[in-house]
DNA sequence: CCGCCTAGTCGAAGCGCTTCGACAACGCCC
DNA sequence: GGGCGTTGTCGAAGCGCTTCGACTAGGCGG
């Protein structure tokens, strides 16, 4: 491992103008930067981070705290991981991924007491996020990919939910539906102030009255049992409906499956759009469900170059922006097949013997015998 | 910030006693230990960790390798992560992961050469891994997850896909198929010479000809317009198929969604095996998938524990680990609709009025309309 | 009682870098 | 032509820690 002395002697100038040349913290003339860049490529130097950060108190290492649940890691993150650690390379830092929940507030401490990062991304947030306040108290730079309950003087950037839930309201208006189901995350996300819940209901809600329909939400823990239960709720609640939006995606897996079950067609019978979807997510349904695609490779830049504003300019600015998903039509939406009626409760048997209607009552005494 | 200076001044001893408390390196009294750590607590030390690296020339920093595709992290690799954080927590590391795949040699070449990382365990190893040498060239000791072609020398540890294979192909041998089609990865990555599919590919050859039975294998790739292909695919080449075993969690699902359009009911005409999944992606699909689990997190911890191993013990031995998937029989697979026959293709209507068969013409009928 | 070993502590020398103050050399303006 | 601001370079002092050699007590066998 060559050091810097190394260099130096080898381009016959001192220590401190070999570090003048790597850092360009004073002029150099081009003759001597010649030199020494000369010699740093024949002795293949790499500066060595620790040294470096220790004189510098700059690591220039940025962590993106990233719990991992059982679940895995969406395509939603993985676009704003890729997004983020591409802009902190431009920039010359290193991004790591550091899978810290709410849970791990010990070895988050340590990893910001200990002068390891420069700045932190936080995706996952909470509305009342304890890590937050570990970070405030070490004084660490932080950029919040969503929002606490009052994110005064906190940067963040985040999914612009009402837009994002208007949109796909305004798309199952537009195609004639007047009965949409909205299934959340769960009642107990909901009631710990999960942000994302309680934005989407409300906006939900707001939307809808908006078209002077009447909103329902249902509730489902992220899992395709739950999915399916919700679904059999939003049945039982509104007979009548022709369109569900969906927050989560394990339950839009068990809603279909259910939907499928019960020999109801998409989008045929009920249309279904999934909300902060990836495409790739998207594409596995049967048909390709009609998604909201959420920007994360965008809000994975802008969060960079917001922390990297915070941590190279001494607490600059706070920022925040909001973006929203996209709309991206596939299979699984379509116009009702009734048209679009009043929200009140339709008489129990309106004798349409569609084919799917057909279908569902073969498809269910099928069930019964096998 | 305090610093040990400050810990020393208060306990009234010197810095190198304060370090010999923390490090362990040299024996000290109880009664000065305790003053020492009575300062600490008082001042709320925490090393700073660029220093102690610096000095002691060992970062206590282990990276994760992690190539980050834009499908994301499946619940088989988080369960990995999980695994090795704790392994790495527990012995006062930090594990942080890097999104590195094949493509950022340079970046990894930076973060290697830069003395940051103390080891690294590289996941998604290709056959021929350019990472392999470029840690290697770095001196920075490693663990791969997956095997390269020749891993002479190289400590590993990897799923037993030859035993996960077999255990798959019994349980559905030992329901009585025969017929049994292997969905593996795409021709690219066989051509590539992925080495999961190689090795699952010669498996499955193997454990279906031991049991006297043809093998037939079908590449997909990991999307589920794939599987959908592949499907049909398989069943123009095996119309009498019974069994599908699938390598693609993607792939899965459309192939799921194919069966579903032809009205093939799962599993009672078609059984279907997922591979090296994890219980929550196997819920999703309905019926819920029988699969192999994939031993993710004690793979993670032995991977750290190897690691650690070399790290601490100037290249340690040498250790390479194959643990295998656990079957778990969800509603997927069950008993074939006939009674085993011969591997000929059998006639062209084998009139069994079933009511699958029914119901499968029906919802032919029914889409043909819509 | 002497030599020698062990346990316990200290001081000082770095680890490889950044950064500050100093200074030489060079115009350039009045 | 003396003073002054620039430009380019150097030496040295750290950054906060580890680690090595050295030193002091005390214990123990001969």
């Amino acid at each position: 491992m060559a050091t810097m002395q190394d260099v130096a002697r080898r381009a016959q100038v001192s220590v401190s103008t070999v570090s003048y040349v790597l850092t360009g913290t004073r002029p150099i003339s081009q003759a001597t930067r010649d030199k020494v860049l000369a010699a740093m490529a024949e002795l293949d130097y790499q500066p060595n981070a620790l040294a470096r950060g220790l004189a510098s108190r700059r690591s220039r290492i940025l962590g993106l705290l990233l719990p991992m649940d059982e679940r895995g890691i969406g395509a939603t993150e993985t676009a704003f991981v890729t997004g983020a650690t591409a802009a902190a390379v431009a920039a010359g830092y290193h991004l790591v991924l550091s899978p810290i929940g709410v849970g791990d507030l010990d070895e988050l401490r340590r990893l910001a007491s200990q002068r390891i990062l420069d700045g932190a991304l936080l995706m996952e947030v909470q509305l009342h996020d304890p890590r937050v306040d570990v970070l405030r108290e070490a004084g660490v730079p932080t950029v919040l990919i969503g929002r606490t309950e009052d994110p005064t003087g906190l940067s963040y950037v985040d999914i612009d939910f009402d837009r994002t839930v208007r949109a796909a309201v305004d798309h199952l208006v537009g195609l004639g539906h007047r009965r949409i189901v909205y299934v959340n995350h769960s009642a107990d996300t909901i009631a710990e102030g999960y942000g994302p819940a309680l934005r989407t209901r409300d906006s939900f809600t707001a939307a809808m009255t908006e078209h002077g329909l009447a909103p329902l939400m249902i509730p489902a823990e992220d899992s395709a049992a739950s999915g399916r239960a919700a679904l059999a709720t939003a049945l039982r609640k509104a007979p009548d409906l022709t369109a569900v939006l969906a927050m989560n995606e394990s339950a839009v897996f068990g809603l279909l499956g259910e939907l499928s079950t019960r020999g109801l067609g998409v989008p045929d019978d009920v249309s279904v759009v999934s909300m902060v979807t990836s495409p790739q997510v998207a594409e596995l349904a049967t048909p390709a469900l009609t998604a909201m695609t959420s920007p994360g490779s965008a809000l994975g830049r802008i969060a960079v170059q917001t922390l990297l504003r915070h941590v190279e300019g001494g607490d600059g600015e706070i920022h925040q922006e909001l973006l929203p998903c996209v709309l991206e039509v596939r299979g699984s939406s379509g116009p009702p097949r009734t048209p679009a009626a009043s929200t009140t409760d339709p008489g129990p048997a309106d004798d349409r013997s569609s084919p799917s209607t057909e279908t569902a009552r073969r498809r269910a005494a099928t069930r019964r015998r096998a």
